[in-house]
DNA sequence: AACCAGGAGACAT
DNA sequence: ATGTCTCATGGT
């Protein structure tokens, strides 16, 4: 079974995602920190405490102080981590100009400026590539890790930059990428949430299983 | 009441 | 290069 293939499963039985939720390319870097091994709904919580406090903003998140920022992130956990990174983060994204400065890097570049900075790793940075700056990049998170290895076409332990150009090569050929990729992600996470039960013919684990394994607990 | 959530860094081996 | 530990709230 083709990458693409496996898409258009996803795709048919879940719909179209409409990632990343946000209203700028800003909150979905400050959402893509804050949601590492983290619920959702969770960071939905402390974005709203950011906005009410108008604090949604570089500048204001860089001024504030660690303790206050702390609080506000209470409700994702790791909030003194968090709160950290977050502060690194815009020190450095200020530092360098801003989104249309850093959008004249060509993707390779950016990622790896995105990597040097302490806090971002490659998931988040990736988010920020493909969901912020609309880069061709395809994101592996644990969830694709999981289905793929259900799925017996890969073993799992790969590494992450491994499963990164397997996956990019294996959609290689395929047309409009970057709505591709986009939507390829927010499926696999959907299908983690809402694993299919029932025997279904367009899901790709359903598949190969009676009912549907992935995501199913012990 | 354990278990997991749209990970990353520090540190030991 | 490859494991193990820590960070911490909120929902199931």
């Amino acid at each position: 079974m083709t990458h693409y293939r496996i898409y258009q499963k996803l795709f048919a039985h879940h719909g179209p995602q409409n990632w990343w939720p946000a209203d700028s390319p800003f909150e979905v870097m400050v959402g893509a920190v804050l949601t590492q091994n983290t619920s959702w709904t969770n960071v939905e919580k402390a974005i709203a405490n950011l906005v009410d406090n108008q604090v949604l903003d570089c500048e204001a998140l860089i001024a504030m102080s660690h303790k206050r920022l702390a609080k506000l992130l209470t409700p994702v956990g790791y909030f003194n981590v968090k709160a950290t990174r977050l502060k690194h983060f815009c020190a450095w994204y200020a530092e360098q100009g801003g989104y249309n400065s850093l959008n004249t890097l060509p993707t390779n570049e950016l990622r790896s400026a995105l990597l040097a900075v302490h806090g971002i790793g490659p998931e988040t940075a990736d988010d920020i590539l493909l969901y912020a700056f609309e880069r061709e990049v395809f994101v592996i998170d644990a969830y694709t890790r999981r289905l793929f290895q259900r799925l017996g076409m890969i073993d799992g332990d790969e590494g992450y930059e491994t499963l990164r150009s397997w996956f990019e090569q294996g959609l290689r050929r395929c047309k409009d990428r970057l709505e591709l990729f986009n939507e390829y992600h927010a499926l696999i996470v959907r299908h983690a949430k809402h694993p299919c039960r029932a025997r279904n013919p367009d899901c790709p684990t359903c598949q190969l299983r009676e009912g549907c394994a992935f995501e199913q607990r012990r």
